[in-house]
This record gives structure tokens, C-alpha cells and sequence, in this order.
DNA sequence: TAAATTTGGGTTATCGGTAACCTAATATTC
DNA sequence: GAATATTAGGTTACCGATAACCCAAATTTA
């Protein structure tokens, strides 16, 4: 019987004082008021009945204990969280941040919380892409928006198989059959064009973004089309790549403005290389729009410009804000597998003072040139 | 032994399948691969010993079933989640997501995700503040970033009683002793106002931000001190007030020029300001930075306005960065109460087309003007 | 050959909270 | 006054993962 092992052995045992410091539980608050924790429980969330007395002695030691319901503990006992959680690529980026801002809002509307992760772009490690999963899919949030351009298939495809419900924001693809809500892109990049030649222009150079993103491409098109209903096929020396940044719209344009025949008009894929081109013809000695008109997409910085940029409105904020909600729908009645959701925002153009009539046109030939744009009168 | 506990009993355990979407355990493995859960534990974290065919296994069960480990059950069993957590006003804010951007880089760079919850700048509800804090703070992230300016004292109180590891983003403020890292905001002022006394001015014009976020005050004492320095002291009329966004640049600058005494140079509190004060300009027919210098405050978007804006750089990117890798320290060790640890990181003047020798001057009178800005001769 | 290790893996308890169910009292109804 | 309903609260059993500990077989050592 003496043989009990070791009786001496110091602090083993107590060792279960974690390293952590230590938080208030439901159970200190139980204790310190003599009852079980059951009953704290029910206090905290409004349950059962609780005689008055109690419930004030409770909350008043909840309150001044500095109580905290553990996040984690509630979450794995298995309800919902209320949490959304987005994984986004760049929250720097204020594209980005719009759509966040949008969906931030949109989740608080619907009484959710948004919790957002920035992978920094590479979310294409799979060891990362499965820790960032696991980290907002399982546990955490009770559905994740994802706006990442560019996401990999494989991702996508483990996003699909955490069983937790998904919305894509602005990402859309053919390969993926996720819930999606994004921009409109072919309709405003038509409009943009159009109101370019409704304006008389007929040598409009277009300025594509990153060939990834897919909507460089739709752009294009919409480019390409809007030409062609009026019988106007655009050179293809106006058809100028870039990569949605500053610098390359700045290239372009000096690119297009040395041309035997420079373009009248450019419309760029994204505000940012607009931007560029204002840079490339100020520097020329150009004046916008009387000179060059220039036209953008996103709408983003557009106003801030000088002069203030004509430009598509993307609809960012509202596809962030409608993402939330599908996603919330999402959450509380889990889909019809095989239907897919799309959800498609309109754009609009925004008419400022980066466009008007060209200079040897003098009026348009088309259509009664819009008065939207009061330009001021040359003397 | 033919007493064996009824094998017959159909599901009545089985109800352990949950309503919500099921989601692979390590319990599902474990039962596939005939193993108990703990094995699963073992080899998905490399412990213990374990044969290679069991590991072989197991980690091709995981893999097929789409497992994902679940955050919170982790988080609760006890130790770190290796995660950090950030509050910020609003995302959708260029400023916030230049340091947002540095505190996930931060984060990353020892290793941890950042979480991050945007507020939408009404933190200061007690119902919300506390639910904010108890899903980050309490279950989810090890340490919390603060990046609120004009988060309430109640709510921070109640922030630093959750015991959490915290650092506040520049949000110093002398009534709380939490870590912070902030932006320098005096020497800064000081210099952007020095310059354009070197320059020659001496009719220099502050516009300021919101009174609330203290850091108004500390440039606008510089903005003083700078021209006490020099002996000058600068008009009443000269210190504008504003609220940091660009009409109030705008409407601030118009009375400025309104004085009989108009000023030849003017210091914005920000760079959104800065512009409102080009737009103004612009509609008066004055040159910048012939007939009035411009200087910001921030350098965000100060490039991209025209002329580019000569600007003070405040290093948000690194003050996220280094908060990040403080808030790292403190969850590793706890801090030694009482010792209040503030890191401040130097502003930098960055000189660009803006500004420039005061018209009717001619030379500057003071110091050798700096030669950096090449201004473009006059014909 | 017996004793001491190592190897491979299983048991139990627990993190903090809550759903589901149960149990005494007291209050109400007939 | 007995039966029933209500009130106030307690018990138990998890959620999923892991720390701490234990145990049998295989292997090595004496």
C-alpha cells in the first residue's frame, strides 16, 4: 500500500492554471452568486424563469466581474455564430474596400457581424488556403463572401467541400457553379462608348486591365460592339493593354497619341489607368477633354481627378451589401443544389467634365448630343 | 457473454447527427480509419508516435473527406488560435486600410492571421461594444488591435478588463494607458511649415481637422511653433477650421482667399483637404504652386492629385505593421503592469509639385531654398 | 530468461456554454 | 383539501479537440 506512486511530486497536477490569464467564466459568476451555472446561463440569455432577485445578482456580478461569453465555447456548442466572414485579396485596395464596406454594412443590417480576413493575394498555398478556411469556415463565421480575383479552382473547390455556405463577390466563373453577386460590366463599357460617339467621336482607343480578371475581356467587347452598331470598326493599334495601374495607362496613351492617327477618345478599363492617360496628355500639352476625352470604369477615384473623370459607376458598395444578404439567406435556408445564384448589378455612367465633343468635329454627328454635361463655354 | 449490452439498438445514439450541415471531425476519421480520435489528434498535429500506415491513413482519410479542423473547439480546449484581432472605424477609408493592410503584413510575418471587424464608427453603444469585444477578444483572436480615434473611454475600459492583450493604432490618448503606436505628428507639421518658410512665404494659412482627433491640435501647435520660430506669428484669420474631408478644403480655402490679405500658402490638416483647397484654387484661376502653395497632410492620395501634392507621410502601412508585431510581444509575454509602452513612428516630409517660392517675392529671404523642387521656369 | 524500454495507441477529463430534461417547492383551480 | 399548474432552479450530456496519463505488445538490455 506504500507503493502509491510518488506522493511528493510538486505541481503536476496543478498545472491546469493555464498560461493563459485567466478570464471570467459563467461559473466564477455562478459560484460568487450561489447558484449553477445553468442558471447564470439563463440570466445571460433571457431564458427559463429567474426570479428577480437572482437575475439582478447575477447581472450585477456579470457586470462587475467583467464577464465575456466565450465566443468559442458557444460557437461549438453548435448554434449560429451571427458571424459572416469574408476573405478578401487586397483590403488596401479600395476597390476592395468598398465591397467590404458594403458587405460590412450588409451583414449589420441583417444583424450579423463581418469578420474579414486579407490574404495579401496569395491565397494559393494550399497549406494557408486550408488554415484560412478552417479558420473562418469552421467555427467561426456561418458563411464566407469571397472576393478574390484570381482565386484558384482548387481553392474554390475546398471552400465548396467545408459544407459551408459561400458567395462570391465579383468573381465570377463559368467553372464554379458557387452563388455569386457581381458588377455588370458589357452594358456600362457599352454605354461609356456610346456616349463617346453620341459626343461624335469615332477614334476611341480602349485601354484593357489585367487579362485574368475576365472582365477586361467582357469590356472589350461591350468596346468592340457599341463601334460596331454604329458601323465603326475601331483600329486595332487602339486596342491598347495595361494593367489596371497608372503607369500602364500613362504608356498606353503615349503609345496611342504617337499613332499617324492618334484617337479623339480613350476609354480605359479601370479608373485607375485613367488616371494615367490625364498624366500622359497633360504632359503632351493636351487639354481634357477638349483635346482628348477620356473615360474610365469603377468610379471610384473618379471624382477626385482633375479634370473630374467621366467614368462607369461601378456598383461596388451595393455588391458587397447585396452579397451579405444572400449569404444570410444562404445561412438560414441552405440552397437547392443545382440551382445556380447570380446576381447582377447594374453599372452606370457617370457623365463629368473628362468628356466632351471633339475639337475638329465641332458638333456630333449622331444623335442630339446630351446637355448633361454643361462644358464651359470656350470664349 | 451472451450479455452484451443490447448490439441491436438501432439510433437512438445516432441522434448525435446535428441539424446543421454535417461537417467532417476528427470522430468521423477515427471510425473510418478504426482508430480512435485521439490517434486522428496525433497525427494531424505530429505527436506522439505514431506507425506510418496509420499515419498514411489517416491523413488520406482527412484529406478525402474534406476535413477541416474546427477553430473553436481548438480555441477552447485552451491554447493559442494564433490569430489576432483588429477594430477599425471604417474600412472603406483609405487611411484605415493603409494601416489595415500593414497590421495583416505584420501579422503575417510572425506567423498569425488577422482578423478584422469593422466597426462602421459607431462603436459606442455599450450593447455592441461589448458584443465586439467578446468575439474577438474572448474566444477568437490572442491579442486585439484598436484603431478608433474617438473610441470612448467607457469602451476601452471595458476592453482593457477582458484582460486581452491590447494596442491601440495611433489613438493616443493621456487619460489611457494602453500600448499604443502612433504616427509623429508635430515634427511633421513642423517641417511641412518650415519648408514653406524656407520657400519664402509668410502668409501661410492652416486648415485643420476634426477638433476631436486631438492630432489636429498637435499639428496645429507645430503650425505655430514653426512660425514663432521664425519670429512670425500668424494670423487668427489664417486658422481655418475643417473636418478632414475635401469640401471643407474647399469652402475653408475660398474664405481664406476672401481676406484682404489672402495667404500665399496653405497647410491642410489632411491630404482629402489638400485637395478641396487645389479644387478651390483651381475655380479662382490661381496656379498652384505659382500663386499658392498647397501642403497636405497623410500622403495617401496625395500622387495622385494634380500638381502632386507635397504632403507630410504618415507611415500608416508601418504603424499597423509594428502594432501588429508589439500586440505579437505582448500575447507572448505580458506586459509589466504600470509600464506603459509607446511606440512613435517619424513623419516625413515629401516635397513634390505643390509648393514653391511665393510669386511677388520672387527669392526666398530666409535660408538657401531647397533645391528639390525643380520648379518649371517661367518663360 | 527476466527486467527495462520503447513503440503504438487508447482513456479520461476538460475548455465554456447551452439544449433537454428533471425536481422540488409554491400557487392556483375545482 | 387534493389535484394540477406554475415557478425557480438544478442535472446531465454534449459540441470538437487536445493535454495528461495509462497500458499492452514488441523490442532491447542485463
Amino acid at each position: 500500500m506504500t507503493q502509491s506512486p510518488a506522493p511528493t511530486m510538486p505541481k503536476p497536477p496543478t498545472m491546469t492554471r493555464p498560461p493563459t490569464r485567466s478570464r471570467v467564466t459563467i461559473q466564477d459568476i455562478a459560484q460568487q452568486a450561489g447558484v449553477s451555472k445553468m442558471t447564470v446561463s439563463k440570466v445571460l440569455n433571457n431564458q427559463g424563469s429567474i426570479s428577480e432577485a437572482t437575475r439582478k445578482k447575477v447581472l450585477t456580478l456579470a457586470r462587475d466581474l467583467g464577464y465575456v461569453s466565450n465566443f468559442a465555447a458557444r460557437s461549438l456548442k453548435g448554434g449560429r455564430t451571427n458571424v459572416l466572414g469574408m476573405l478578401v485579396a487586397n483590403i488596401g485596395d479600395l476597390y476592395f474596400a468598398e465591397m467590404v464596406r458594403g458587405a460590412s454594412d450588409g451583414a449589420r443590417s441583417v444583424g450579423k457581424d463581418l469578420l474579414l480576413l486579407s490574404t495579401g493575394g496569395d491565397v494559393n498555398t494550399s497549406q494557408d488556403e486550408q488554415r484560412r478556411v478552417s479558420l473562418l469556415a469552421a467555427g467561426i463565421a456561418d458563411g464566407l463572401l469571397i472576393a478574390l480575383p484570381r482565386s484558384s479552382h482548387d481553392f474554390l473547390q475546398s471552400v465548396r467541400r467545408a459544407g459551408t455556405p459561400v458567395v462570391l463577390v465579383n468573381d465570377l466563373r463559368p467553372e464554379d457553379e458557387l452563388p455569386t453577386v457581381n458588377g455588370e460590366n458589357y452594358h456600362g463599357a457599352y454605354a461609356a462608348v456610346t456616349h463617346l460617339l453620341d459626343l461624335g467621336h469615332t477614334r476611341i482607343a480602349f485601354i484593357g486591365g489585367d487579362r485574368r480578371s475576365g472582365q477586361t475581356t467582357v469590356r472589350q467587347q461591350a468596346y468592340l460592339d457599341a463601334g460596331a452598331a454604329r458601323g465603326i470598326q475601331f483600329a486595332p493599334e487602339y486596342l491598347q493593354a495595361g494593367d489596371f495601374k497608372p503607369a500602364s495607362g500613362f504608356q498606353a496613351t503615349l503609345r496611342l497619341l504617337d499613332l499617324p492617327q492618334p484617337p479623339s477618345a480613350i476609354f480605359a478599363a479601370n479608373d485607375s489607368m485613367a488616371l494615367g492617360v490625364l498624366d500622359a496628355a497633360r504632359q503632351r500639352g493636351l487639354s481634357v477633354p477638349d483635346d482628348l476625352s477620356v473615360v474610365g470604369f469603377d468610379d471610384l477615384t473618379a471624382a477626385q481627378a482633375f479634370p473630374p473623370l467621366t467614368s462607369v459607376r461601378h456598383p461596388l458598395y451595393q455588391m458587397g451589401y447585396q452579397a451579405a444578404l444572400l449569404l444570410n439567406d444562404l445561412v438560414d435556408s441552405p440552397r437547392e443544389a443545382g440551382e445556380r445564384l447570380i446576381r447582377e448589378l447594374p453599372s452606370e455612367l457617370v457623365v463629368r467634365q473628362s468628356t466632351a465633343a471633339p475639337r475638329e468635329t465641332g458638333q456630333a454627328l449622331a444623335v442630339a448630343p446630351r446637355p448633361k454635361t454643361p462644358r464651359p463655354r470656350k470664349s
